[in-house]
DNA sequence: ATGATTATGTGATATTGTATCCTTCGTAAT
DNA sequence: ATTACGAAGGATACAATATCACATAATCAT
């Protein structure tokens, strides 16, 4: 089903059964199991496309299970996910959303569009290290900054 | 007076009465009205001093009143502060902050940490270009940044 | 098998945020 | 004065988001 092909690309953006792999390799390198059940909250998460409630995610992992899964543990699998950098929380939005390339170590940028909700997910490594020195010379210790830009996309301008 | 300010730079850090005054200027200055219980929402917020919930606030407001006061006043209230720059919400805390220069516009970074909760506002205009222009360069409308850094202050580490 | 550990189910509860309708009060037009 | 009107706030209900406590089930190492 999928083409397989290689990557020539240093950030591949991974979709569908290719980034479901690479969320259950980034998984169990951190030493959890891929359950049947982690899967299917993934594939939710990720077929969503856009940041989703836990509850929209609960919905839709029971439909796809045939029966009721409670939210409470779809935020359990939600919790693991965050601290394996399979799926990442849209702090400003209480929402969830799959990362495009699991368990690489990145302080990702959102830009979420107020009118369509649709959000993007932007890496800028200057920025990045701008924030983190920011916080230092604030006698801070950075461990994880939220970075998101409520505004309005292109189409929607 | 107070007699505490240790520092003076460019930007005054206004306590106690001179921060109420300041905020009332600034939202009259919107077109809005400074009433009682306005004064006494706002002092409840720069007496907590660090990011507080609605609920919380709601609380401390129902004891200086001497009445109770629901929390969805202290919404609208909060709501309009927020839209008039005299507080500021942090996203990753749902909670809500005094702003220290009220009605100054910035793009401000808090560093909250996760180990004591104290929250420390910084600006950095360099960093606030940086996070604009990113996003410009996703052909983003950037109305709101979100700069939030989760980590550990200074007494904590 | 036995027990230890991890994963999930289940129900209750806590926290955060909105919607709706109503009263009060100041003020301006009649 | 009477009426009309709008802004502010009170009261109640409710919706959305998140956590807790404990039970059961699956997995794994002895």
């Amino acid at each position: 089903m999928q083409a397989m092909g290689k990557h020539d690309h240093s950030h591949h953006e991974a979709t569908g059964e290719e980034l479901a792999a690479a969320a259950q390799a980034a998984l169990e390198k951190g030493g959890e199991q891929w359950t049947e059940m982690r899967a299917q909250v993934f594939a939710a998460i990720a077929s969503l496309g856009q940041p989703s409630s836990a509850y929209d995610i609960a919905d839709l992992v029971s439909k796809s299970r045939g029966r009721r899964v409670a939210p409470n543990s779809v935020y359990r699998i939600l919790d693991l996910f965050v601290a394996n950098n399979l799926v990442s929380r849209v702090e400003s939005a209480n929402a969830f959303v799959a990362n495009s390339h699991p368990g690489c170590l990145h302080d990702c940028v959102f830009l979420i569009c107020d009118d369509c909700g649709t959000t993007k997910h932007v890496d800028d490594d200057a920025l990045s290290k701008s924030v983190r020195s920011t916080a230092a010379k604030a006698g801070f210790a950075a461990q994880r900054p939220v970075l998101e830009v409520r505004g309005l996309c292109e189409d929607c301008q």
